[in-house]
DNA sequence: GCCGTTTTCGGCCCGACTGTTTTCAGTCG
């Protein structure tokens, strides 16, 4: 049984404990499931290892917890849960997805009107029999519908880089209202989180019931979910979730640390400061005395963590992976900045599937503020690409020097490079014959084809093609694409490791719904030394933009501008990937 | 049911909004 399912189970169980008003077991299942979601290893694989002693250290998982996973992984059953789901029999995930219903009130729709799945509940709420349930009204029942219809509109997560300008946008026409002082955008996209739930914005004002009318008035809202007098939400037409809160200035750091999160790292926080005597919530950190609560910091996040006794933490590494405990012994990592990129090692031009040509490229490289930027177009079995071959490639490599001496006319400091993202194929071969490849500033390698096969063969298949002296980097290494295509079945671990005994390099593909390699993965090529590269993939001019997303991506995972070679100047990187 | 640099027992983050109520429970983040 795979994570996800134990994940939905351990879920269910909390849920249906909650039914029964049982105290605090329903928040101990429920964060077991949450970290199981977010699990690397699959259980299967960790008992198999350690048994259960090895299930007992994940976080959150005890003895009790431990026995039942192993019920589940021995028996693809769970008795516990069966019995519970025996007294309650409804799809408890279902209907607990519709916005503003929980346990409570499943349960008693279950014994009122025996409703058990989705389409009981829209049958029951139109037939307009939910209202008359005590405890419930019209108005729910209008809710219950609209949650429903929701449900059936909306997708999956959305991806930040596609979503951002569109909530940078609403953050200027905020920041242009007289009555609003400060505005930030808080929540998994001030994190930079490669995919994003909702949008929460923070402001400053005086006159809040204003901001808040104005907010809730916005275009392209299909619902407003809530208006109150400190914090609003709505509801777009592509199904995206805003809340916009008015918190006070003196409040302003504790509120934008609390709205930022992660939740993990705000709880680790909260018990740092219980541990010092205090109290901190979204209004500051309160020193408890006898009879009052007496305020220590809150302006500023800065003020909040120097008084918790931490370093300043960066939003991208607030997930409680480690990063509170780095900021107490003042362990945190430089971790590289925006804008610290001196050049691009994946773009592709119109000599295949992009859209500009290698020249309009160069120029957006430039006022992008770049020194260098590789031109790698696909390979020849990338036919739909118009991917090149040995005559074309040459060929290209003449435009090439056309163009770096155009650029040196105009006293361009830019620079272009000789490259290719040449295809591995099937057998862990390439696209182009060393012949080619050995003459090329820079070789980039990576899959297209072939998604499917298992973990052994696709791991083989990608060492064999970063075992090619002429290889320097392993191209959007996990193959993904957000929302559309999973990653293929690559052991991680064993790439990271030849790369390393290899002194190649992966990539960081900042192109939005990639983020290949992911925060995890950066993580471990930090620990292990792997260098990287952050590379737009760019298809057009357009796209040089998306860098700004794969250096988050590298922040998240804790990597610094010595573990990136395109934050070098140009004969340094150079010298790096030809040693 | 989990967890421990105050604890192996006794705690467990905490506040806003909604809807249905006349003081609060449920849900959410």
């Amino acid at each position: 049984m795979r994570n996800a399912e134990i994940s939905k189970i351990l879920y269910e169980i909390g849920a249906f404990l909650e039914m029964q008003n049982i105290p605090f077991k329903p928040r101990a299942y429920e964060k077991v499931a949450e970290v199981m979601e977010e699990l690397e290893e699959e259980a299967g694989d960790i008992y198999q290892r350690g048994g259960l002693t090895a299930l007992g250290k994940i976080p959150g998982v005890g003895v009790s917890i431990a026995e039942k996973i192993e019920e589940l992984l021995k028996t693809g059953r769970l008795k516990y849960y069966e019995d519970l789901k025996k007294k309650t029999p409804v799809d408890l995930s279902g209907l607990a997805s519709v916005p503003g219903l929980g346990p409570k009130n499943i349960k008693k729709l279950y014994e009122k009107l025996g409703i058990k799945n989705l389409s009981d509940l829209e049958k029951a709420a139109r037939a307009g029999k939910i209202g008359k349930i005590e405890g419930f009204g019209a108005k729910t029942e209008e809710n219950i519908l609209a949650g429903i219809e929701f449900l059936k509109t909306s997708g999956s997560r959305f991806v930040l880089g596609f979503l951002k300008s569109r909530v940078r946008e609403l953050e200027a026409r905020l920041k242009k209202l007289k009555e609003v002082e400060r505005v930030n955008v808080a929540g998994s996209i001030r994190r930079s989180k490669e995919t994003i739930g909702d949008v929460d914005i923070l402001v400053t004002s005086q006159k809040p019931a204003l901001v808040m009318d104005f907010f809730v008035s916005q275009p392209g809202i299909s619902r407003v979910v809530a208006h109150g007098d400190t914090k609003s939400s709505v509801r777009l037409e592509n199904g995206l979730e805003m809340d916009l809160r008015v918190v006070p200035e003196e409040s302003y750091g504790a509120a934008l640390l609390y709205f930022t999160g992660s939740k993990d790292h705000n709880v680790a926080l909260r018990e740092i400061a219980i541990k010092k005597g205090c109290k901190l919530n979204e209004y500051g950190l309160f020193k408890k005395e006898k009879n009052r609560d007496v305020a220590v910091a809150g302006k500023t996040e800065e003020e909040v963590y120097e008084k918790l006794g931490l370093s300043y933490i960066e939003p991208e590494m607030r997930e409680n992976l480690g990063e509170v405990e780095a900021a107490a012994k003042g362990n945190l990592p430089d971790i590289i900045k925006y804008g610290s990129l001196k050049g691009d090692l994946q773009t592709q031009s119109d000599w295949t599937d992009g859209a500009n040509s290698i020249y309009d490229m160069a120029l957006k490289a430039e006022s992008t503020g770049l020194q260098y930027m590789a031109v790698t177009d696909h390979t020849k079995r990338l036919a739909m690409a118009n991917g090149l071959d040995e005559k074309r490639i040459v060929k290209q490599w003449a435009e090439i020097d056309k163009v770096n001496t155009k650029l040196r006319a105009k006293n361009s400091k830019l620079k272009v490079l000789k490259g290719t993202e040449c295809d591995i194929l099937k057998d862990g071969t390439l696209d182009l014959p060393d012949k080619i490849l050995s003459k090329l500033d820079v070789v980039g390698v990576s899959v297209h084809s072939y998604f499917n096969l298992d973990e052994k063969t696709q791991t083989n298949r990608v060492l064999r093609a970063l075992s090619n002296h002429n290889v320097d980097i392993l191209f959007h290494p996990t193959g993904r694409i957000i929302n559309k295509r999973g990653a293929i079945n690559l052991n991680m671990d064993e790439v990271i490791k030849a790369a390393k005994k290899l002194g190649k390099i992966l990539e960081v593909d900042a192109f939005p719904d990639r983020s290949d390699l992911k925060d995890e993965y950066i993580k471990k090529c930090v620990q292990v030394g792997v260098k990287m590269a952050i590379d737009s993939d760019a298809h057009s001019i357009q796209h040089f933009e998306y860098l700004e997303y794969g250096i988050s991506q590298a922040r998240r995972g804790w990597a610094e501008k010595k573990d990136i070679i395109n934050a070098w100047p140009l004969e340094k990187m150079l010298g790096f990937i030809k040693h």
